[in-house]
Order: C-alpha cells, then structure tokens, then sequence
DNA sequence: TTTAAAAAATAAGATATCTTAAGAAATGGT
DNA sequence: ACCATTTCTTAAGATATCTTATTTTTTAAA
C-alpha cells in the first residue's frame, strides 16, 4: 500500500526564494508566506510518493508550489488516519521530530502530483538565533496552529460525525472538490462506507 | 449546574513575582516557569468557582500555585467536554480569546480549593514590544503545546476508548487520583458509565 | 476508445458506545 | 455521627458506527 519509493520522480531544480516561516513552522492550518526562508531544492512528485515515513527523523519542512501533500499515521489496526492536508502555499512536517529530533509519528505523502520545496532546519538548529522578527512570526503561527488544533479537538470531543462532516466542509471549501472521500473520511475520523451514508443522509433532506 | 458566582471567596492578596512566560502561553500541556512575569492579583477559589465563561473575552491567564482548574466546552447536547486540566504551576485561559479578542469558546472553573494568579494581558497587546527572550520562551512553549495538541488528536482519530484511557493514566499518573471518574471521562470523550465499564473490564484482567 | 484499477455506494450483520434508570458507595456539611 | 448530596456502579435496551461483502461508478492506463 506504501511501496512508492520517495522521489521516484525527481527533476530536481534549482530554485531561491525568500520565505517567510522558519521550517518548525509546520502543521500549519493556514497559508504561509514564506519571505524569510532559503531553499535551493524542488522537487515534482507523483500521486502516492511518499516524502516522510514513520519512524524516520523529519529533516525537512515541506512547502507545496503546487499540489497537494497529506500527513497521515497508521493506527494499531492498520488504519489511516490523517492529520493535515497541505496544498499550495502549506507547509507540512512532523514538528516533534524536526524540532526534538525523535523518530516521526507520520507518513508525508503526495495525493496529487506535487511541487514541493525541501526546506532543510539545519541553519536553524539554535533558535535563539534566528532574527526577532523570524521569531515573533514562528511565536504566531505556532499559537493560530495550536488554536487551530485546539478547535479540531474540541470538534473530535462534542461533534458527532455528521457535524464534522459539514464543519469540513465549511471549514475547507476549496479543498472538498480535490480530496477522495476516503481521504476525508480519515480526516473527520470515520469510515469511508459510513461517510458515505453521511452524505446519502445528508442529501436526502 | 454551573451557578457558582466567580469569585466568590476572593480574598484577594498582594503578590508579585518574576514569571517565565508571556500570558498567552495558555493551554499548556506542562507546568511552566514564571520568571518573567508581573502579577499583583492572587484569588482564593472555592471548588466550582467560575473564572471564565463561554462567549466573555477573556482578559486573563490563570496561573495555578495550589488547587486545580480545567477548562470545558458544554456541547450541543448539554455534554461537558474538558478540553484541560490546570494543576499547580499550570496556566490555563482560551488562548483564541485573549489573543484575538474574540468569544471564549470555554469555561474555566476550579474542580479543587484552588489559589490562582491573575495575569493580564494588558502590557503584552503587541507582541513586537516584548523582550526577544520572551518571545523565544513563547514560541517554544505554543511549539510543545501544538506537539501535544496533535498528539491528542492522533489518539482522539485512531485509539479506542480503553486505549485512550490507559494512556491517560501513563501521562497524567499524578493527576487520576485527584480527578472524578467523570471529570476523565469528559477529557478522554466518553460517558461516565462507559468508563466505568471499561474501569471494570481492566480490572478482570 | 477500451479496459483495468480505484473509488464510491449500498446493504446486512456485528460491535462499541450511549441512554436511561436504579441502587450502592463515598463525600461534605451540620 | 447523621443526613443529604454527589459520585460511582451496574444493567438493559437503543443508537451510532464499523465490518464485510457486493455492485456501481469513476478514474487512469494502454
């Protein structure tokens, strides 16, 4: 199921820009602009290309040009479960692994073809000293991610499935038309058969 | 069921200290250092006192020195949903609320006799002004919180409810025996009679 | 365009979890 | 120590969600 070998596909560029998160910044629910950032390594991915493995040590944030990445884990029965979507102008990674250097709780994987900026932490291993200002905006995007997060949970806790299902709907927009309804299915936290009675349900009103 | 009057045993006292952390490093999931804070108002809370409700803008951190808070959402169906527990040297607020002036989507009210220090906000409205240090103490802190924010979620999408209950007794063992069966079961998201069941069922094997 | 593969829909039966209700145990106040 | 209140346990029936299996639809490849 995960036997895509990692950048099967890749017509390495070369490619500067400045960019303005710090590569930690990761997880991200929203957008980044990225202009305090160096990156020199781009990469085109096939549909399933695997970026990060679980039990691996993150070295890389992942911003996506174009496309879009998903981070998942596998549970104890074998099941998808995904944490993040990332699509054009996300940064995702395994912000455990890459800030405390422990093995990745996720799988990174393209579930579209993707062009992807590999941004490495390695000049950033000392964050006392990144720039103030670098610093205050990782400050704000870890705290708009961890209310973010704050609210996932909130819905995972109080919603029932059919609430999740439509708050995902309201919440993203513009990513339901692109995403399988498996994929979601494994986002709200339910079964692909049963989001599929949710939507049967919900279009019969 | 929540009638208590905030506040109602203020003895309030004159106390300052020098205190780690910037009042909106909230929701943290481990206790914190204050070495760099101001706070002159300290409260004496009675078990059930309110601090915040759900819709005020919240205008304090809560710092705990002795005594326990959490912070909880009512869902739709009337259902308690505890989003935190708050034991000493813990802070806890609505980060969202204090950050962006928005609603408070939680309560916060002390399960124990609880003594608690109010920090404002008041000094920090802009977060440029703070001392770098701080700021770099605030990143990591809201980095740690959104860690452990995910990892919760992880184990909301993908762990059964036995599983999500043993598990809180591995990271919070000091915290199960002074918390009601109900007050776990609103964190771990079951009813309380599901976890007596699965409290029995642990106990036959 | 045709065909193979993947995704989605449907349905029936199984399981986890909830609801309600009652009794037992523990707690707090007087 | 006693009573009232809250918490915990237990159990039966209800509901939500999952599992498995099959069919239909959509997508991707040749």
């Amino acid at each position: 199921m995960y036997t895509n070998c990692p950048h099967k596909n890749p017509r390495t560029q070369n490619y500067t820009i400045r960019i303005f998160d710090h590569p930690w910044i990761i997880k991200t629910t929203e957008p980044i602009n990225m202009k305090h950032f160096k990156s020199t390594k781009s990469k085109i991915l096939s549909k399933g290309d695997i970026l990060l493995s679980q039990g691996e040590i993150a070295k890389y944030g992942y911003f996506v040009k174009r496309g879009c990445l998903k981070s998942y884990v596998i549970d104890s029965t074998g099941k998808e479960r995904i944490m993040q979507f990332a699509p054009e102008k996300w940064m995702v990674s395994d912000l455990d692994s890459i800030a405390n250097k422990v093995p990745s709780m996720v799988f990174i994987e393209a579930i579209e073809e993707s062009e992807v900026l590999f941004l490495s932490n390695s000049d950033f291993e000392d964050i006392d000293n990144l720039d103030k200002d670098i610093i205050v905006e990782m400050a704000i995007k870890f705290r708009n991610n961890l209310i973010a997060s704050n609210k996932r949970i909130i819905g995972l806790l109080s919603a029932t499935s059919e609430q999740r299902y439509t708050d995902f709907i309201e919440t993203y927009p513009s990513l339901v038309n692109r995403l399988s309804l498996k994929s979601i299915a494994a986002y709200i936290g339910v079964t692909p058969e049963y989001l599929s009675d949710i939507r049967r349900k919900i279009a019969k009103k």
